[in-house]
DNA sequence: CGTAGACCCTGCGCGC
DNA sequence: TGCGCGCAGGGTCTAC
């Protein structure tokens, strides 16, 4: 479900609801998530505390607390994160709750269980294991198809697996590396030696360009992404090349082409793509 | 060192 | 209708 603009769009959707609410207590239904949930931890970091902020790092979502307590939560691909009333009962994968004190019950939902939840010391972020490799942040100040060229220098491979590395730049997930891609007219599979700092230059705008509207039109939903208040996106309708096999190229009109990189399905128009 | 592939897990849509 | 298969928005570990 959640690449970047997923993440951002629920992060502005749970803020103005969540900042102030205190969290009375955690719930933990299924511990088995990406990595195992330590009941313990959540709650001596969170029971108690008064919601100060909500904040983003590439795909995390992060809840920061009274105490320099944070609340890290990722989604990985099924997750959802929402608010529902406290006497609502446990939805099917509700393996998450956090009961608030305005009665209300901040819910983790993960089918697929490759989410995580967990709590940090807010200070402790940068240095801790799931944020110290991370990127550059596209929507940040200063981020340029400079920052791109320099950071694949040395590297090999295609550009597609480049743009989806978070040791690079994170936020791009596959329906946005594509859909950057397709903007910028370079081919996934063309490797980040072969690239002009013109054409760097070109990606990167196309890659901000592309977060920035998804995030404006409220993320893409393809089968159950929603906000923190059960919204759809709408973003799916601009999608270019994403998901779209054999339809149309929205630019030339020949078909869009899909092929397997490094697992994971590419959509791109061999015409416009080079 | 960097890259490719397997793997974690459940649900859905499709073709037979 | 039922079943098996392939596929799915992420990240990490291992083998080369």
């Amino acid at each position: 479900m959640p690449e970047l603009p997923e993440v951002e769009v629920l992060r502005r959707s749970l803020e103005p609801h969540l900042v102030g609410d205190r969290v009375e207590g955690v719930v933990v239904r299924h511990r088995g998530l990406r990595e195992p949930v330590d009941t313990r931890a959540l709650r001596r970091a969170a029971t108690g505390r008064r919601v100060l902020a909500l904040r983003r790092r590439g795909k995390y979502l992060l809840v920061d607390l009274e105490a320099a307590w944070t609340l890290v939560v990722h989604l990985g691909m099924s997750g959802r994160l929402t608010l529902a009333p406290g006497a609502a009962p446990p939805e099917p994968h509700e393996h998450v709750a956090f009961p608030l004190a305005s009665g209300r019950r901040l819910r983790f939902r993960d089918p697929r269980r490759f989410g995580l939840v967990l709590a940090l010391p807010t200070a402790a972020l940068d240095r801790d294991p799931h944020f110290a490799h991370l990127g550059v942040e596209p929507l940040a100040d200063g981020f340029s198809g400079e920052t791109l060229r320099r950071a694949a220098a040395g590297r090999r491979g295609p550009v597609k697996s480049f743009l989806m590395d978070a040791r690079v730049v994170v936020g791009a997930g596959n329906i946005y590396a594509s859909e950057a891609l397709f903007r910028a007219g370079v081919h996934p599979e063309r490797s980040v030696a072969r690239l002009s700092p013109a054409r760097w230059q070109r990606l990167a705008e196309s890659l901000v360009a592309v977060l920035a509207q998804a995030i404006a039109e409220g993320g893409t939903t393809l089968n159950d992404f929603a906000d923190g208040e059960g919204n759809a996106g709408e973003f799916q309708i601009s999608l270019g090349v994403y998901g779209r096999e054999g339809e149309e190229c929205p630019r030339c009109g020949r078909p869009v082409r899909r092929r397997v990189q490094a697992g994971r399905s590419t959509f791109y128009c061999p015409a416009c793509q080079r």
